[in-house]
DNA sequence: TCCAAACCCTTGGATGTCCTAGTATATTGC
DNA sequence: GCAATATACTAGGACATCCAAGGGTTTGGA
C-alpha cells in the first residue's frame, strides 16, 4: 500500500467496464467508487491523528456531538440518529469512552428507557485538543481546492437529502 | 436511523465549526464529513444488493478484479495493491471465498512466495450476475447527475493522485 | 558460496459496524 | 387497571480492516 501504482485503477476500471459494454453505467461506478477510496484514505489520516489521543474517529465524533450540546448530554438514541450510525455502535463507543472517564451515563430525569451520555471534565477538554489538531492537521490541509470544497458540499448535500438523510 | 432529520447535521455541524471561530477550516470539514457519510450510503446500497448472492463489497471487488485479468489469476500482493486494501483483508477475503468454492489458491511457477487467486467456473459467473445487478440497480440509480458525476471523478482523481494512489 | 536483508503470505489481537434477539420501561387501548 | 404494543438499550455473533509478529522463499552483497 506504500509505493504509488503507475496508473490510476479506477481509471482502468471504468475502461474495463466500457469495454465489457456497460458504458452507461462507466461514469457513475467510477465516480462510486472514488468515493469510496477517498473514504479510506480520509478517514486514516483522521485516525493517524487521534490515535495518540487514544481515539478512534468514531468515538471523537462522540465527544464532538455532545461538546456542542448546550448541556453536555444526550440521551443515546438521539445521538445515534444525529451520528447516523446503528444504536450498537454508539453503545460500543460509550461503553470505551466510560472506561477511559470521558462520558458518563445517567438516568433520563422522567424517561426510564432513556439513558444520558454525559461529557465529563475530562472528556470535553480532550475533545478540545482534539479537535484542534484535527483542525490544523486534516482539515486545514484537506488537498481540496476552495471552489472544489464548494462543489463537494453542493453535489453530496444533494445526495444526502434524496437518499433520505434530512428533510431540510 | 430510519426517519429522515429535520435539519442537516453536516450543515449544522458546519455552524456550530464556525461559531466557535474555525471558520477557516468549516467548510472542508463539511466536505470531507459529508464524504464519510455519502461512502455509508453507497456501501449500504452495494451490499444490500450484494447479500442475496452471499457476496460483500470486499469479496465482489475482488471476484470482479479477477474477472478482468486475462488469465483470471492474480497473485496475492497485486490484488491488495490494485484493491488499496491491506494484505490480510485480502487473505481474509481469499479465504471466505475460496470455501465458497468462487476462487481457488495455486502456487506460483517460478515464485514460490508467492500465491495465486484464480477463478473457478462458478466464481466467474456469479462476477456476471452480481455484476449486471449493481449495475442496475445502483450504478444505474446513483442519484448524481451526469455534470455531477464527471466534477466527482476530477474532483477527488486529483485528490487521490495527489495522496499518492497512483503516479499516472 | 553464503548469510543477511527483503519479500510474501498467514495468524492472532484489537476495533468498529451491522444484524438478530432479548430485557426493561412507557404508552396506548379496551 | 391491565394487557398489548412500542420504544430504548444491551448482548452475542458475523464481517472487515488494520497492526504486529512469525515462518518460508528469494535476492544480493560480502
Amino acid at each position: 500500500m506504500g509505493t504509488p501504482l503507475p496508473r490510476d485503477p479506477i481509471a482502468d476500471a471504468r475502461l474495463n467496464w466500457e469495454r465489457h459494454g456497460w458504458s452507461d453505467v462507466a461514469a457513475p461506478m467510477a465516480a462510486i467508487t472514488a468515493i469510496m477510496r477517498t473514504q479510506q484514505i480520509l478517514l486514516g489520516r483522521i485516525e493517524a491523528v487521534l490515535k495518540p489521543f487514544g481515539l478512534t474517529f468514531a468515538r471523537y465524533e462522540l465527544l464532538a456531538l455532545l461538546s456542542f450540546a448546550r448541556s453536555g448530554a444526550l440521551p443515546m438514541n438521539k445521538a445515534s440518529a444525529l451520528l447516523q450510525v446503528h444504536p450498537t455502535s454508539v453503545t460500543n463507543a460509550v461503553d470505551r469512552l466510560q472506561d477511559a472517564g470521558l462520558v458518563m451515563r445517567s438516568p433520563h430525569p422522567t424517561d426510564g428507557r432513556t439513558t444520558l451520555i454525559e461529557l465529563t471534565p475530562d472528556g470535553r477538554a480532550l475533545a478540545k485538543r482534539a479537535t484542534a489538531v484535527l483542525n490544523s492537521e486534516v482539515f486545514g490541509q484537506s488537498g481540496f481546492g476552495d471552489q472544489d470544497v464548494d462543489q463537494l458540499i453542493r453535489i453530496l448535500g444533494t445526495f444526502r437529502q434524496n437518499a433520505g438523510d434530512f428533510s431540510g
